[in-house]
DNA sequence: AATGCTACCTGGTCGC
DNA sequence: TGCGACCAGGTAGCAT
């Protein structure tokens, strides 16, 4: 579930509530994730204090001062909770609490995609997670001529190309489409026929969308929540995910004729758009 | 090498 | 009220 925004919100959110805490006692409760929690996560990080807290692509990353560092991904429904004190009762999926000297943060995901596992800080950059992961959308490096340069043997959509994580990181299913719009370009064009004004288009609008995002408190369908467990806004600012058939706020033309917003199937995944708007 | 399909897992919704 | 089909924000592994 959550892309680049959620992710960012919610390690804004920890890193606020827990900050440079002692790690005093970890209780998981079912280790299946997506690769499984390591047997010995218990003893390697009881004890250790959180030191700091970054963002790569949808990974948090919590640095501890033995050394290590904990990889922390939410899949597709993940949240994290936090409290103050221990929470009175776990709710279903509840399946990692920790608790630590400025309160708790419970780990909560009913599909399981998620993981959390820890590394060497000085590893990080090697694990499979991270090591082929692409550029962060707000990396200055990233410019029109970067996005032309890697695109340019790619005849893959750039629907598809937006969700590659080893190209720019963060974005997901929802966002891409957003972007796109945002950059009046179709998603089914061509990674490789786009031009270096296209280029410069789709990154600005990703910045443009992914910080509109962030600084609504990340979006929220189903079953996302900020970590304190309140609900996030960004839902209703979604211009075209989700609104097949109905017009695009920017849109001039009559719907009876066009049909709004145009859903269609990419790899699987649901991508809309505005056919009058996107070319 | 790049692409596309499937799987992983649970839960919500929709149609019958 | 029940049941099956289908859908969901992510990613990886496999076949082609």
């Amino acid at each position: 579930m959550p892309e680049l925004p959620e992710v960012e919100t919610v390690k804004n959110g920890i890193a606020g509530f827990i900050g440079q805490a002692q790690i005093l006692k970890v209780e998981i409760r079912n280790r299946q994730f997506r690769d499984n929690i390591p047997d010995d996560m218990e003893n390697r990080i009881t004890g250790t204090t959180i030191t700091g807290y970054r963002r790569i692509g949808k990974y948090i990353i919590i640095d501890l001062d033995n050394g290590l560092c904990l990889i922390w991904h939410l899949g597709m429904s993940g949240r994290i909770k936090t409290f103050k004190n221990r929470p009175e009762q776990t709710e279903k999926h509840d399946h990692v609490l920790i608790e630590t000297t400025a309160g708790w943060l419970v780990y909560n995901d009913p599909r399981r995609f998620g993981l959390l596992v820890y590394t060497s800080g000085e590893k990080l950059f090697e694990t499979k997670y991270l090591h082929n992961m692409g550029i962060d959308p707000f990396d200055n490096k990233l410019d029109a001529g970067w996005l032309a340069e890697h695109l340019r043997l790619k005849k893959t959509p750039i629907k598809e190309a937006l969700l590659n994580q080893n190209i720019i990181n963060g974005i997901g299913n929802i966002y891409a489409s957003e972007i796109l719009y945002a950059a009046r370009i179709s998603p089914l064009r061509a990674s490789d026929s786009l031009s270096l004004k296209e280029c410069a288009r789709i990154v600005e609008s990703t910045r443009k969308v992914l910080h509109k995002a962030i600084t609504n408190g990340g979006s929220t369908l189903r079953d996302y929540h900020k970590p304190d467990g309140s609900l996030g806004y960004f839902q209703y600012l979604h211009c075209v995910y989700n609104k097949t058939g109905q017009k695009c706020p920017d849109c001039k033309c009559e719907i009876a004729k066009t049909g709004g917003i145009k859903k269609l199937v990419q790899s699987g995944r649901s991508t809309f758009y505005c056919a009058t708007l996107q070319k």
